[in-house]
DNA sequence: TCTAGAAAAGGCGGGTATGC
DNA sequence: GCATACCCGCCTTTTCTAGA
């Protein structure tokens, strides 16, 4: 009996003791295996740089001609028949790169984050260096494979997506991304440096195939429902379609696929497969060609796409056309990409906690609140004071700039071991109108001094609550809180730090509002925003609407 | 029925060959 | 000189199969 007390006690302070352990070690094997891999990246794109130059340099000086270029090929594969990246052309690549590149430029801009691949389709590709530097950022950024890379170029994303941005920060991209394994791939990096691609949302897809299975049927007119995995035969394969339609005023069949994760080009040939075989074996004399509707996620949420068949286009992705200008016969017909949009995303959020919220402070260098808004940033939460003098310099400037955009804006205070009730009266001074913000105290170490006690806290939420007549939220992790769980903190709204999967509450909390699931670097995904990079990010619990009435209750 | 291992399929970037 | 197609090796995911 005593041996089991004993395990049982063990065990929990192993548990906890370890799981710290494990986080902060997680977090320092992830951050460590991608800066080794973009390191050997980096050489690798320096090497050919370097080599590029040198050609140039002597063609130049001792008036060498192409032919150099050849005898060149020849001598490095003898000297290193072990190594590849030594043909004709290659070196020709090289020399290309250095006459296209400064090496200033290579470090500044991060090209040499980019696989060799990536920067030559760039290369080729773009002519305007602004533009260049453009899909070299965003590859980076989004982890683009060298296909998604081209297609994203020929379909003009530059363009589309407005102004170029030129003020590139030297962040780390997301260590799981596309881009990032196939970087480990390189040979001479370590077997330690092997990722795992993230798996497949089952539950996600279904939930999506059930509610739009019923948001069709209740669309009505016109939609009949054939199916859902409707089967199809073709040859001696067996196809399975997510859901069939039938579309009694356009007489087509409307096939849709549902997709868990980001848009790939594959998901619209096997679009293009389905149609042509759904025309092939159901479609009737008198009916029209099928249509096909992809539902995706992406970044900023759940996207719909209509895809046609177009027989007058030549090949690959123009063999059938994605749109969202449908000709007017169709439009009237069918909802609209936005109306799905809409809906998929009120589902969206219901299924998951509303992921839009950033806090923020003056070491975050640069941001970007538009291009946040545009990554489906709601709100911003900045540190605006600390103890009872501190004032964070960017808070007026931000708060500004933000309220521009039209972002919901928060303030939070560093409490520190003073007396809360000066420290409540600093915080609200230094944020002026409150009435459209939503106000926090951070409850954590404080390395520089002594740490805010209850008692203090429970000044400032008093004074605050005296001055507002709100309570405002209590940030810190459950760890941190635990002496925290007095009647009065506890009123407080719980704003939940906890880098981890599950939302773990402290003592005396029975819900979270807010949960700062990851500080950039650890913690679930995404970690980044566009426009600030690597930051706190925050999930709200509830829907999008109720985050907005929230935010000034 | 579940699990573990093997095999197959497919995606990726690096690199080369070829044609204009 | 340049653009493109294609091959290769590596890796992950999916599917299949055998055994507990």
């Amino acid at each position: 009996m005593i041996k089991i007390v004993e395990r049982n006690t063990m065990t929990k302070i192993i548990g906890k003791e370890y799981t710290e352990f494990l986080e902060q070690l997680k977090g320092y094997i992830a951050t460590n295996r991608y800066k080794a891999a973009l390191a050997v990246n980096s050489k690798l794109i320096l090497l050919y740089h370097y080599t590029g130059t040198e050609i140039l340099k002597r063609q130049k000086e001792y008036g060498w001609g192409a032919k150099v270029i050849e005898q060149l090929s020849k001598d490095l594969r003898d000297a290193f028949p072990d190594m590849k990246g030594f043909s004709i052309q290659n070196l020709k690549y090289m020399r290309r790169f250095a006459e296209e590149y400064s090496e200033n430029e290579i470090r500044q801009q991060a090209v040499d984050q980019l696989p060799w691949g990536h920067n030559i389709v760039i290369m080729y590709e773009i002519k305007n260096k602004e533009e260049r530097l453009w899909y070299a950022k965003k590859s980076r950024e989004h982890g683009w494979s060298r296909n998604i890379l081209s297609m994203q170029i020929e379909t003009n994303l530059y363009k589309r997506e407005g102004k170029a941005i030129t003020n590139f920060r030297n962040k780390l991209t997301s260590p799981q991304s596309d881009l990032a394994q196939q970087t480990l791939k390189n040979p001479y990096v370590f077997d330690f440096l092997s990722l795992g691609k993230k798996a497949h949302e089952r539950e996600v897809e279904k939930a999506l195939v059930a509610h739009i299975e019923r948001f069709l049927l209740e669309l009505g007119e016109g939609f009949a429902f054939l199916g859902r995995q409707y089967h199809l035969q073709v040859e001696d394969r067996d196809f399975y379609l997510d859901l069939l339609f039938y579309h009694v005023k356009l007489r087509c069949y409307i096939v849709i696929e549902l997709k868990a994760g980001k848009f790939k080009p594959e998901y619209t040939g096997k679009m293009n497969f389905y149609l042509s075989a759904v025309d092939d074996l159901l479609r009737q004399p008198g009916d029209n060609p099928s249509i096909g509707l992809i539902l995706y996620r992406s970044k900023v949420g759940v996207v719909a796409e209509y895809a046609l068949r177009d027989m007058n286009k030549p090949i690959g992705l123009a063999e059938y056309q994605i749109t969202e200008n449908l000709p007017e016969e169709i439009k009237t017909a069918l909802p609209t990409i936005e109306e799905l949009e809409a809906e998929l995303s009120r589902v969206s959020d219901k299924e998951e906690s509303v992921n839009v919220i950033v806090d923020l402070s003056h070491w975050e260098e640069s941001v970007d609140f538009k291009l946040a808004k545009e990554d489906g940033i709601q709100g911003v939460i900045h540190k605006a004071t600390q103890g009872l003098k501190y004032i964070d310099l960017t808070y007026a400037e931000r708060r500004k700039a933000s309220e521009e955009e039209g972002l919901m804006w928060g303030a939070y205070h560093f409490g520190v071991g003073e007396n809360g009730k000066d420290q409540a009266e600093h915080f609200l001074k230094t944020v002026g109108d409150y009435s459209q913000v939503l106000l926090a105290l951070d409850i954590e170490e404080n390395r520089n001094g002594k740490n805010i006690t209850p008692e203090q806290a429970e000044d400032f939420v008093a004074k605050v609550h005296e001055e507002t007549g709100r309570f405002p939220l209590i940030y810190g992790s459950a760890y941190f809180l635990e002496d925290f769980a007095t009647p009065t903190l506890t009123k407080c709204p719980l704003w939940l730090a906890k880098w981890g999967a599950e939302p773990t509450l402290p003592i005396g909390w029975r819900n979270w509002i807010l949960w700062q699931y990851t500080d950039g670097q650890t913690g679930p995904k995404p970690h980044e925003v566009e426009g600030i990079g690597a930051c706190d990010r925050n999930k709200f619990n509830g829907t999008l609407e109720e985050l907005r009435d929230f935010w000034i209750s």
